[in-house]
DNA sequence: TGTACATCAGTGAACGCGCGTTCACTGATGTAC
DNA sequence: TGTACATCAGTGAACGCGCGTTCACTGATGTAC
């Protein structure tokens, strides 16, 4: 609780937390083991009883992002009193608003570098956000609020329109604009649109 | 024209090529000054002949991305004889047909690399289709098709729904869809919808 | 037409760097008896 | 309660790698006279 123990207690939690702050530093590139470590301070070999490489910690921290942009955003829709419909839209600007708060790690969790081989926790907690689109689409749908569109398409093109705007904000190519307004008109008009 | 000559020809454009044929293998990451010269049969040195630094190739070759997608997907939009919102949903087709074609290309392009500091050619090659898109927003505003939705807004709204189909497609995300065709659908809905 | 010479476009060796990962180790902790 | 010992979580030195970039160089080309 004072001087540095020889056991950190949860290191683990402590090198995601590093690796949080490093990669809003310094994207991507700056996530090296040898960093990590030596923002926890703790030797550059200690990271490896936690994470087997470094692309398992890289997983970590992406698996994380997917935790917390279900928790902090679209969980309660789930449960929200208000029509799908309505619910959806909001969920796109909740979208938005992760994206623009958590930059690059949003970038990592879209990164093809995670593409590549399939990580069990990450494929895990990727998978919730897109179980409760996929739920108010078919709730939405249920209700006649759709048409006859075809759920996974809409499912997937407002997602795309969610995804790229936040992309798009956080590379600068929306300055001045009130970005999760433009998220809930975008959104609200791809719908009716498409319904 | 037979035995490899001292001076390379055209060694800058060879040097392009071998970037962009890395890119597609190995992604960003691939892309060293040192690869690209071994790629292209020339010593570790000759590149900085032609680019300042690996800074000034990343550009060069995302610029060049810029002017191909401009050329080939969105230039002839410009005179075609449809009417506007028929070409913006033309171009949403083809900017996503584009990505699918390019994406290590397109990831380049659209990465943050890139947004650090300015580059002039760069800025100059993605200045192109930017404003085709917007020339077009603002014909299809004039023809009265958009309401009095605002033509800033609608641009940004549809290229964000494209660029992020796109991305979502090269990811992995949409498999078995047809998503060139969930672009044209799309772009359609939107434009409806915020009409 | 020939020659001198500046310039251009390449070479190749070398540097220092941060990285991922290996190895053999050691101190702290928990558990069985 | 005490002790033996397995296991866990850390250390620190060392490796080999590819990288960007520097330096001094050299062969090929083009131009002035």
């Amino acid at each position: 609780m004072s001087a540095p123990a020889y056991h950190h207690g949860d290191l683990r939690a402590a090198l995601l937390d590093a690796a949080l702050a490093l990669l809003e530093t310094g994207g991507v590139a700056a996530l090296s083991l040898r960093a990590v470590a030596r923002a926890a301070g703790v030797s550059a070999m200690a990271p490896y009883h936690h994470f087997k490489d470094r692309a398992a910690l890289v997983a970590a921290v992406a698996a994380a992002g997917y935790d917390r942009l279900y928790a902090e955003k679209l969980a309660a829709l789930a449960a929200a009193p208000d029509d799908p419909i309505a619910r959806l839209v909001a969920g796109a600007r909740n979208y938005v608003g992760f994206v623009i708060d958590n930059p690059a790690l949003y970038r990592l969790m879209a990164s093809p570098e995670l593409a590549g081989r399939p990580h069990a926790d990450l494929a895990k907690s990727a998978a919730a956000p897109a179980a409760s689109l996929a739920a108010l689409v078919a709730a939405a749908r249920a209700a006649g609020q759709l048409g006859d569109a075809e759920p996974a398409a809409v499912a997937l093109q407002l997602w795309a329109f969610a995804h790229g705007l936040g992309q798009l904000a956080i590379d600068g190519h929306a300055p001045g604009a009130d970005v999760p307004a433009l998220a809930e008109s975008g959104a609200q008009a791809l719908l009716r649109g498409l319904g």
